[in-house]
DNA sequence: CGATTTCTGTACCGATTAGTAAATAACTTT
DNA sequence: AAAGTTATTTACTAATCGGTACAGAAATCG
């Protein structure tokens, strides 16, 4: 164990309550005090431990994506292309469930329009759905190598379609939309996947 | 003409540039010097005039949603649901090429995720969210008895499919993709259209 | 003309923002 | 036990937030 005082909180579970928070009002949305209350801490530990807003929201940013994207890979590598799209529009739609989970996702979420501040978060989600966006669109050319999508398929047009899909079913969620309307959402879509 | 000193400011004008400002920086991003500055008068004459931030934010809200319902209204109006639904999401790809209006569109950036200050806007968003998702829906149920929609077709799904694939379409706009992207993905998205 | 009305400009308000200085408390190390 | 290290607490800062009081300016009304 370390010199000094030991921290009286736990850190991921504190930065797990920072993520939520985020999640739910947004960067510019939440305050700190929004922040070290539901984090059940005070300020200097905060700034101690996680930097300041920007940092901690970044730190909460990467255990989100580093999460998503397990998940992301995880139900691509299904045996075909459809199939893999399938369970992920379908499970993006179930998970709309969660009630532990705000709303939406948070790299549409997080900071969609905003001040010059937040400029740089706003890139940065950018960049995180860019990401999102490419591991799906290397899914399709997969798909196509395997000839289980018809070769004259952009992959990339599949993958921004998709990726809009997915973002639009965010939105829909915050506005209210049940599990049930985004598998319909989730069905819709399906039905412009290419065939031979 | 009233009486008393006329203001030396265009009210529409002036109403235009907040509306832009909201536009691009969403509710909560702007602040009251972003507002008066754009719009090139000073706080007094803001609150004078348009009441106070939120009410100024619902008036630049009304100017936008009247024109965006007309143009949504026209856009539906063709002979076929499939015409429609084309021309509605070409239509918007092409828009996001004009320089002199923000990315995406003001009812998804405006307000998508807030602090508890700014939920009446979100929520006033969700519901006029809802009703571009309601006039699309009539015009599917419209489709469907004019026999030019297969009568198994939920009209709902379908709006509500569509309706996620314009607020993603948004969501990549301002995510840097170009209309040609956005065609792209308007092209994927009519593939969904249900056929015999 | 004077009186009235309405807008503009400056200068302010209290509240809240993100961020910190300094004292104390709790631990390890020597 | 003393020294060193780190965390917590309270109290604070400067800046910005949305909103306004008030005085002067520019028009119409009588």
């Amino acid at each position: 164990m370390s010199a000094g005082r030991p921290r009286e909180f736990n850190f991921d579970a504190a930065l797990d309550r920072a993520l939520h928070v985020f999640w739910s009002k947004g960067y510019e949305g939440t305050s700190l005090p929004d922040l070290t209350e539901a984090m059940g801490i005070n300020r200097p530990s905060l700034y101690a431990t996680f930097g300041n807003k920007e940092e901690l929201f970044r730190k909460a940013l990467e255990r989100y994506a580093a999460e998503s994207k397990k998940r992301l890979d995880e139900t691509l590598d299904q045996p075909t292309a459809y199939g893999a799209i399938e369970k992920l529009l379908y499970g993006m739609a179930d998970g709309s469930a969660c009630p532990k989970s705000p709303k939406g996702c948070l790299l549409v979420q997080g900071a969609l329009a905003c001040g010059e501040d937040a400029q740089p978060i706003k890139e940065e989600l950018v960049r995180r759905r860019q990401a999102a966006e490419t591991a799906m669109r290397r899914r399709f050319e997969r798909g196509i190598a395997d000839g289980d999508i018809p070769p004259t398929t952009s992959a990339s047009d599949l993958a921004r379609f998709y990726a809009t899909v997915m973002h639009g079913m965010s939105i829909q969620s915050t506005g209210g939309a049940s599990p049930d309307d985004l598998r319909g959402v989730a069905q819709c879509a399906l039905m412009a996947f290419p065939r031979k």
